[in-house]
DNA sequence: GTGGTCTAGACCACA
DNA sequence: GTGGTCTAGACCACT
């Protein structure tokens, strides 16, 4: 995994786990790796990771059991919700960002048809 | 203008006057504010608008005449340049993100006219 | 090191870096002094060190990691090129000066000899 | 006449007028455009001019005859001196610039019959 | 400890 | 009055 530049580490940790919770590439009730596991396979430091797990347990998506590592919740209702949560974020942002300049709704649905085709 | 925390406010300054140039809220050729009086006006630290207006300048937007002020260019191609580069820059953020989240260019624009109708 | 007075001292801090950069006094992918070092040790503001980081990493000369550093880029054409394109910038700044002065390249070149065996 | 952006207008009026002068383009004991006159000819204030005069003078190049005018003075010496000085300080800082990338005077010529070629 | 940003306030050259 | 630079010192996020 290379991580962009100018978007903290640990929020494109986040961005990839959820992902990979809500696509279910981990299970619900899964255990993810070791804070420490997971810091050697990214070559970040652990720290980093601590800090990830951290936010995603506040976020109700991940709890720890002291001693046996960090685990996804198993209420499916969540999980679900991760993915649409993210992604109603997402285009709420967009548009606001096209009126911003002027664009309509529309002739921005028009630019993301042209761009998809290129 | 209020600012947003997580942004640093030259770049949130720099965005407004971007979009104040492509649509011509600011004349091509046009005078910006002095450093100093956009800063009181922002309540910001006259510095910042420094920073905003050299950024600019490095991007060819604006330029500046010693002792004089700070310009727009009078290039309509450039100007033009600035929105389009704009836009753009928001849809392909807007698909990458999405399909990031294993969400189709078609899945996304249908969920973008459910939230305009909303 | 001895500042000119004439000359932004971030520029020249600038042009030093640049110096040892190409002439691998620093190496590819080597690590700057930080920011607050570098700054004690030339006797001026951090905030002047930053610009100057800043404004490399611009010109993809260096990239910092975040709470890492700041590094020269490993990228051995562009480190060839810092050289010659200073070299080049001031070979024709040379010709442009002299021949305002009505001076062809062929008298430049033999002042040149004259005033290198003094 | 127009005007680089990063160097003092002042200074490329006065490097003009020497040039004028030590080529003869303006007579030795010959008058200057008043300077009201030069301003409006180049579109600059005529605050600026004034201070092209003045620094002139100081070099004396030119002197000043109350309610005549600004006249090249009619020493030949000095006249003489003024294209030798200029020449002189440009190739010295050329071998100057050059030595600090580590190009001996040698590569330097043949950069600079390289580049006189293109 | 690292760079990034910001404020406050100063001085400068230029027009 | 204009932008450009610099210092001093602070706070912040990231590692």
């Amino acid at each position: 995994m290379e991580f962009k530049k100018n978007i903290p580490i640990y929020l494109q940790i986040m961005d990839k786990l959820k992902q990979d919770i809500s696509l279910k590439v981990i299970e619900p009730g899964g255990k993810l790796m070791s804070t420490r596991e997971l810091a050697v396979k990214l070559k970040v430091n652990p720290n980093t990771v601590s800090r990830v797990y951290r936010e995603l347990e506040s976020e109700n998506i991940v709890f720890t059991k002291r001693g046996m590592g960090t685990f996804v919740v198993e209420d499916e209702n969540i999980l679900q919700n991760i993915k649409n949560n993210m992604a109603n974020d997402i285009v709420v942002k967009f548009i606001r960002d096209m009126s911003n300049l002027n664009i309509s709704p529309e002739e921005a649905i028009k630019m993301l048809k042209e761009i998809e085709e290129e």
